[in-house]
DNA sequence: ATGGTTGTTCAACAA
């Protein structure tokens, strides 16, 4: 079974690399985010033609988040369920062939001084409370997204220039290890131990041809998944040729069932 | 160099 993760950065700006890219690869099952986009504009004929059926949470301008699947996600749960009113749209879960999908996109959180940063915090609080009320990490499961966390200073090109930043800190990398001390281990790394790889670049100061960049999108699997996961890439050929996303897309290959 | 690029919506915001 083959799991894949990419924010896409505009659904409609990327609908004819989506469906290439479909087509191409062949997932399972494809968790996406930053659809910039309400449901209604979603291009569920175009992506059923070429086999996927998909469960969206949109979002007009911002956020949106996806999960597509060549069997009909099951048991669709649209953001956290809580009781904080909040509009972004920035959670879906869904089950495919038996394992729980969570697509999320962390905020950003801008700088460490904003309330956009505050916000980042409150939601990872509500991400990590929604992981335990279900008992996710019990049962074959997988998270999904964009986390905009940098795990590690080998995560990024240039770690000393991110340093202190929303992205990389030590409170972030505590979150992070926050996840994984709930029973999830970070699928990428357990099949890849180099350095060099990542998952976004920026587009502009030439941070692609240079690979100045980023590892900020993550698959996160439970104890019976990780012990099968038989391979894991980012696909950044996927970020060259004519109005790429600024992100490419993460593949996790899991023996299952 | 508080720089540069992309997307959405329409001058500004978010990333």
């Amino acid at each position: 079974m083959l799991i894949a993760t990419w924010n896409v950065n505009s659904v409609r700006a990327r609908e004819e690399r989506l469906l290439r890219w479909l087509e191409n690869h062949q997932p399972d099952a494809l968790c996406l985010q930053e659809l910039k986009a309400p449901e209604e504009a979603f291009p569920f004929d175009a992506v059923r033609e070429v086999g996927y059926e998909a469960a969206v949470l949109g979002q007009k301008t911002y956020n949106g988040v996806a999960i597509l699947a060549k069997t009909k996600p099951e048991d669709v749960e649209l953001g956290f369920g809580d009781d904080i009113d909040d509009p972004q749209a920035r959670c879906i879960a869904a089950t495919v062939s038996g394992i729980r999908l969570v697509c999320v996109y962390v905020p950003n959180g801008s700088t460490v001084d904003s309330d956009k940063y505050t916000y980042k915090r409150l939601w990872l609080d509500r991400l990590v409370t929604y992981i335990e009320e279900r008992e996710l990490t019990a049962d074959p499961f997988a998270l999904l997204g964009d986390y905009n966390i940098i795990p590690e200073a080998r995560d990024a090109n240039r770690p000393d220039e991110w340093e202190g930043s929303v992205l990389f800190n030590p409170e972030m990398r505590d979150r992070f290890g926050e996840l994984l001390g709930l029973g999830l281990t970070d699928a990428f790394r357990q099949c890849r131990d180099e350095d060099g790889l990542y998952s976004w670049w920026d587009y502009r100061q030439l941070g692609f041809p240079k690979n100045n960049g980023l590892r900020i999108d993550h698959i996160l699997v439970s104890a019976d998944l990780v012990e099968r996961c038989t391979d894991a890439r980012i696909d950044r050929d996927e970020r060259k040729g004519q109005k790429p996303s600024d992100h490419a897309p993460v593949l996790v290959e899991i023996d299952w069932p």
